[in-house]
DNA sequence: CTTACAACCTACAGCGACTGTAGCTTCAAG
DNA sequence: CTTGAAGCTACAGTCGCTGTAGGTTGTAAG
């Protein structure tokens, strides 16, 4: 029955903004797809699935580059899916890193915030904790 | 004794590049030093603290703007450190979230990974789950 | 049929926190 | 005196959009 699609309901769809799609498609994400007698934008099924895929792996943190490749692996069905692997292993490794530092810097805030007895900035130990590096606990954040 | 320092210095002494102190005194969160016969900056130990600041907090996360407020708080030590303090939770509270964030990223990515038995793409669960929200475990993340 | 008004269009600037480049000058060592 | 590192200014580029200006099209109500 091929149903068409609105900019504005591709975005519903998507949970993206209108900008967001235009600018997939600018940078060749996502075709860009027929238009109506007043120069619209008419999205099909296949927009609708592409926009999903982009858009659930942004979600899961993919960079627009990483969707990209992963994309044109899944235009080759034949292909071999290990560098699909690859690149989600390498993304897993990254969020990682990242919980990591964070939980560095979360350990660190709640100490400082802890030692704040609420009296004058000049007496504060966020920020003597700020200019001194080496009141840190850790030492090692970088 | 009144130590002199040049740029190149102030960067290694700060862990960061040239160019980043450059642009720190650019957005003015960095006074600009004297210079030398020569036209090059000349640092004094007033702007290494200044540094030590910037860089400290923003390895802790802060962004400029926060510490640009910090700060001035700070060029004020008869003020209440409650401002500072507010400041310091709401950036933990950020923090915070995006530890969570992560952490469902995490879970999600480790069991897409977990599921591909290295075939073809045109079998690959990391695909099909990138392509369907539904395939997720939780379905909650966006 | 007209009038609103929402939704669309293009084109471009702006965000944050830098990084990189081009094309120059100055400084320090040999 | 020469060489090469380090400094200088000015500006473009990064990523993933968002926001704005100024116009056109679509749709529902009066």
């Amino acid at each position: 029955m091929a149903k068409n699609y609105t900019i504005g309901q591709m975005a519903k769809v998507g949970n993206c903004t209108v900008q967001a799609i235009r600018y997939y498609a600018q940078i060749g994400l996502l075709p860009e797809p027929g238009r109506t007698e007043g120069n619209q934008r008419m999205y099909l099924q296949e927009h609708r699935d592409r926009l999903n895929f982009i858009r659930h792996s942004r979600e899961l943190g993919f960079s627009l580059d990483q969707i990209r490749k992963i994309l044109a692996l899944n235009d080759d069905p034949t292909h071999s899916c290990d560098e699909v692997d690859q690149i989600a292993r390498f993304h897993l490794h990254e969020v990682e890193s990242k919980i990591e530092r964070l939980q560095e810097m979360k350990k660190e805030l709640k100490r400082m915030i802890s030692q704040c007895a609420g009296g004058l900035v000049s007496d504060c130990r966020i920020i003597e904790v700020l200019s001194n590096h080496s009141l840190c606990l850790s030492g090692e954040h970088h």
